[in-house]
DNA sequence: CAAGATGCTGAGCAAGCGCTTAGTCACCCC
DNA sequence: GGGGTGACTAAGCGCTTGCTCAGCATCTTG
């Protein structure tokens, strides 16, 4: 539940029954895949009969539906809130690495959801979340069009940058676990040290 | 077929209808994830009638179990072919990146199951692809070491720069297309001038 | 050309799936 | 305290799943 307000779902108020049944869908969609979890198993974690999960959901996938739209508007408003948070391209980029890379880890089983789930979603949230993605790479490849305009970044090409900035931030939900010996906020320095770096800044670090 | 003999699959000979099967196999599990996958989906896409694939694979898990060993094992020999190609740890790491980056860029729907459906594996094939995916994280920490002691690397903390190494080439199967503007090869140049300056080997590009 | 092996199909079984339905219970308002 | 309401369950429906099996051509071998 914790992990859940971290990921930004549960923005505010929500009836227990609801909550129980999310929690449950995320931690079983993110352990088996959602096509290999059953809607038996989410009620059943959720200490429900399978038919008490259609009281509050319409279906399986709306369930997924609603971890998916929440974790990737929250993944946005964490880029955009780090873009406006400076004027300064290296002083955003750092920011946008390190809330990116604490998101995907502390949230790591919402993250798994978000990124390796999306073929499974119903058409018209599919839409939207993969429209929030592209907004979400091309904020990166603003900062670092910013930057080199400034002169304070250098890359062989900004796509390719911007892509292989989010990739590092996106993959740390497949391979983080509680058992890290780095904490989240760690891990995020030190990626945000790396990226700098990458994108020609590394006087700056 | 092409695809598959560049991934590292079927290294000698093998007959047609197992062939046809395991690229069948390779293509739905990739589009459509283990679990949506039906052996109905995998027997037609291979000209055959569902009781045929049983001829020439014990079951389904077979055939991924097979995917993922040989997928794995592809990988590993190309990691450790890497290394032992040079005593130099940039030129280790350059051609680590670049034939990493081109694996995971051409093969990028077999590079989709070896990375994302480790948890529908039969345990012991789980095992034996874990132990190969350990030492491959070991081999790129491993010329990490050697570049730091040498003086031409620089990086806050080596595993996590490994991670970071590993996590940036597994990550473009996930998001690599034919419908991609850069080839593997263009792609993996450009991902090894990034990690060379992320390891603080900038100078050297 | 008989006899066996090989590669495959059509039909279908047992199990498990997402989801529905009829009904029970606790609670609230008047 | 009677009637409505919302959360929930036991049972189960219709369908799909992974997999099996009896049978049938087509080869190979002597």
């Amino acid at each position: 539940m914790n992990e859940l307000a971290t990921a930004g779902l549960w923005p505010g108020e929500a009836t227990e029954a609801p909550r129980r049944l999310l929690l449950a869908a995320v931690e079983s969609f993110a352990r088996r895949g959602y096509h290999a979890t059953t809607t038996r198993d989410i009620a059943t974690a959720a200490g429900m009969s399978p038919a008490a999960l259609y009281i509050h959901y319409p279906s399986k996938a709306a369930l997924l539906a609603e971890i998916s739209r929440t974790g990737h508007q929250a993944t946005f408003d964490l880029v955009e809130r780090a873009e406006a948070a400076s004027g300064d391209p290296v002083e955003q980029m750092r920011r946008l690495v390190e809330d990116f890379t604490v998101w995907h880890a502390r949230g790591h089983t919402v993250g798994r959801i978000v990124n390796n789930e999306l073929h499974a979603l119903p058409e018209e949230t599919f839409a939207a979340v993969a429209e929030l993605r592209i907004r979400i790479e091309e904020t990166v490849r603003r900062i670092i069009g910013r930057g080199v305009a400034a002169g304070v970044f250098e890359v062989p090409d900004q796509r390719t940058a911007a892509r292989a900035v989010t990739s590092l931030g996106i993959d740390v939900s497949r391979w983080y676990t509680e058992r890290s010996t780095e904490s989240p906020e760690e891990l995020g320095r030190r990626y945000a040290v790396l990226v700098l770096r990458m994108l020609g800044a590394g006087a700056a670090v």
